[in-house]
DNA sequence: TATGAATGAGGCTTCATTCAT
DNA sequence: AATGAATGAAGCCTCATTCAT
């Protein structure tokens, strides 16, 4: 084997071990709460030492921000996925099913970065988390403003539709974790599908008296 | 004075000295996050020892719970407000008012909850606070019952009516608090209009196609 | 006893076990090099509990400083005693004396000063600890002025003068701690003798030629 | 090339690597100070892997020793230079020049010898350090000696003579580092010029008055 | 009852050194 | 010979809770 083809196979090793460690952060944190999940206790289920984390992540607050990027990216993919060409209740669909798909990482990582931005960590992380945010925005923006224009949904600025289809979305998955809420649905796929009902057509021209 | 008196006295000031802990907690635990704030500040700030907190409660756990119990109260004073009588209209507008009148405590409560579930803490606490909760909700469900009766809201069971109109406050608030949205939005009292109104008319009979 | 005598003793044993404290961190620095201590082994030799350092100093590094402090007062109340009236004989032997008396400290805390500069530490307490250095050397000062008026030090600035004694007390006090250097010396108290008139001579007028 | 002359050529750049990293080192000890440079932080400057480190020095102290033998060595240089048939005064002044030359290298030294001896690391380097020192007093000794002989210098152990020169010197490499002393001295020149003349006069004969 | 000094488990992070490739 | 990923002991500091006064 080439020298080359060596370092490239210590580099990917390298690449596969933080992802080792990404992956079992974010277990350990979805399964226990990131509170009381020690560093430590991430370097045993990746089967590695304490100080080896620290050769991958500045700190454990760096952790916290790369899983957070990671799923801003998971979801950039879903808005890819869904071509312009679309049709708004697909989108607002695959939206609320990605939210909810996962609603224990969801809210961790709301509470995640409300965490890491009190502390003022990594703020080129932060910032880089944001930006990766605002693409998903103008690529939304641009699909609320054809509809706009086509005349099917008010005509509101495009913010306002995206943010109370992400408030909706955000609250459904609330309920869905809270252990009060979650007793009182019986059946929670058709609750859900009530709910994505009032996302698609929230909005909608024709829905609201002149103001 | 007699005995009695005074004895009746300094149990009254007992209570005053419980409810200046709490009004100091949740100052501090606002200003500063939960997290940081020890129970040696609280006690600092209400101008007492520290030992004498644990005079007035088990743990910080404890703290946490009266204090999510408040707030659960005065929700239940605000659905006392509002009589039966009243439209839903009011109602709903009245429940994101409040939810979103003091948003920063609303998501306290929230984390505080995980939290303290997860801890497996005071179970008959937690308990109360379900228990409140559940007598708010069925308050709720009355009211949401009389207008599907009077055929003004869809034929679903009232708690998914219920559900989504916390949904879409709870998400509201998220976005409120959200550094990230903040700024996305310039006129704020015009989007919560929006917002609001779209919550009036969710769920409104006729507004979805047959299932 | 009544409450304030209470609290006045408290205060008092508070105070004492603050200076057990720093008795014991100074012994164990002198003893081991203060890298080699941790806030552990002073808690221990104490007889207290690791966190109770923590109540009486904010990091290792005030203990530090404080125990500088502590130093430099000594140092001005050997200033003190040696009142205006007396002669420059006497100054200069009392400060070697005071210097050369306990070598191992002196030589601590000209490390912890790199140290604690170094790490940008508790300016304030870095603050401090300069301005007791300047009155004594303001005292210094006048003592110089005095001998300089009067003919018997040659007319360099007063500081010439301190910083001369100070190099020489500095470098005796480095000598005398070095295991190389003292193990060429056979009669200490001697040779000290012979430093210290050097010292006394040092600058004194009509011992160099014209510049 | 033949296997001979590879081998050596191999043998001089191992010598040549071994020299960059004490000097990557003395740097960087210099401008960060010893206890905040890490092994990986010399071999990222050299430009080598960390592990290759420690095919040239069996631990961080080596380095430390290492150096200082260098230093050792330049002092011997410098005493070379000066031939016997020179004058005190030239030995004195290009010995303070050298130390105070500079006094931040000298510190250094003088730092990692206490550091060094009081871990009782690698006890045949030290002896070889002090070895050389030895030599060079030896060396000082002799001159010392004649002058003491032709009646210019005071007749005590040439050692004296020696050490308080010493003495002087450290203390005045102190002086020029301390950043409390340093902003109290404007001419810095002139100030040294006034200690090396007292280092020329020091112990000269007829300064004393009889013991 | 009120106090606050004392506690110590536990968390994060650092870094000299090792060792398989 | 050179590398650098891995290690884990060790250090500093925090803070909820206890308990003697």
């Amino acid at each position: 084997m080439g020298d080359l083809e060596k370092a490239t196979r210590k580099a990917q090793e390298f690449r596969q071990r933080e992802r080792q460690i990404l992956d079992a952060a974010l277990e350990l944190f979805l399964e226990e709460g990131e509170d009381r999940v020690t560093v430590e206790m991430i370097a045993d289920r990746v089967g590695i030492g304490k100080g080896t984390i620290y050769k991958h992540f500045e700190t454990k607050n760096e952790i916290y921000l790369l899983l957070m990027i990671r799923y801003e990216e998971d979801l950039a993919e879903v808005f890819k996925q869904i071509s312009d060409a679309d049709n708004k209740e697909r989108l607002v669909r695959e939206y609320f099913r990605f939210r909810i798909s996962d609603p224990k990482r969801y809210q961790l990582f709301d509470r995640l970065e409300n965490k890491v931005i009190k502390d003022h960590a990594l703020p080129e992380l932060v910032e880089k988390l944001h930006s990766i945010r605002e693409a998903n925005f103008a690529r939304l923006t641009e699909i609320v403003e054809a509809r706009v224009a086509e005349g099917s949904l008010e005509e509101v600025p495009p913010i306002y539709h995206i943010c109370s289809a992400w408030a909706l979305a955000h609250g459904a998955v609330a309920l869905m974790e809270s252990p009060f809420y979650k007793r009182l649905i019986d059946d929670k796929d058709d609750f859900l599908d009530f709910l994505i009902e009032i996302g698609i057509r929230m909005g909608n021209k024709g829905q609201r008296g002149p103001r």
